[in-house]
DNA sequence: ACGAAAAAGTTGACCCGTCAACCTTTTCGT
DNA sequence: ACGAAAAGGTTGACGGGTCAACTTTTTCGT
């Protein structure tokens, strides 16, 4: 299972080529799947389920537009998350009265049994991540992150 | 389109809560939709199938399970995106004779085009990524990757 | 040299995430 | 106060990506 060795020859055509979001996109693969096996042997929520209860854990009654701009995870993304959750009775929603386009969502007492279920492990695992890096560290990961997405917005160049 | 105003009132139970991955996941996000425009405006490939002639330019004869390796992308996935570019007529396969599972792949004169046609401006963008960094940040930056993925293989913990 | 196990690759099924089209309700300019 | 435009949300379709099952070929232990 293990054919890590590099081919015949030959390198690419630049040496750092892709690294940066190569490396970054590895990350972010790893991390995911971490993510979901934990959520998968506490609760079993989904990642995206329990990114949506994050947000009304934190914010009583939210919407699905609020949900999805604080995520900003698309919103149809969201709108067939929040059915699951409602399906699975985790969450409920209440019309309000003075926008009927939109509906408040909140936890019920099972969302908020599950999510409590989850919660530490998720919260252990983050601070494990932050951990592995010192106050420095974090400091200019966190800067780096901000100037990589500068670029990353440019739409008109290349 | 833009309401991005906090709701009412209260805190995410961490405020730095998810900052990490949360921060990683939308970076990868944004590049990825980059990486999908400037290849969409300049050839038309996928990004899959970029990274797959990435590999087949810096590695002259090479297979499915080494580009899969290689990119850690899914063998499946690596499959079909070889044959979408034999379909396309940008690769061309011959069967070894010293191993009657595999196929060695090699790019066309025509996915030679395409490829040239899209390079400069893919690493236009490395580019510019990595020069939005200083040295030192970069080398930060490089080595919190390391630890976070040290951190995100740990498949027990949690 | 034979059979078991492993490797290469393909395929089908499935979930994630995005995009565009659409419907309804609300807002806003005039 | 009316019509246009915008906002909230839902739905269908589609490509990206993973997983598991399976076929064929090769490797390897005995």
């Amino acid at each position: 299972m293990d054919n890590s060795q590099s081919p015949q020859a030959g390198q690419l055509e630049r040496p750092l080529e892709q690294r940066l979001t190569y490396r970054l996109a590895r990350l972010h693969v790893k991390l995911n799947a971490q993510a979901t096996r934990v959520l998968r042997q506490h609760g079993g929520l989904t990642l995206v389920q329990w990114r949506v209860l994050v947000m009304l854990n934190a914010f009583t009654e939210t919407t699905v537009g609020q949900v999805s701009s604080m995520t900003r995870f698309d919103k149809a993304l969201i709108s067939r998350t929040v059915k699951s959750l409602i399906r699975a009775g985790f969450v409920k929603a209440r019309s309000d009265d003075s926008d009927q386009r939109q509906q408040l969502l909140s936890m019920t007492a099972s969302g908020a049994r599950v999510f409590g279920e989850a919660a530490p492990h998720m919260y252990a695992r983050q601070n494990a991540l932050l951990e592995s890096l010192d106050a420095t560290q974090r400091e200019v990961m966190f800067d780096a992150l901000d100037r990589l997405e500068v670029v990353a917005d440019r739409t008109d160049a290349f």
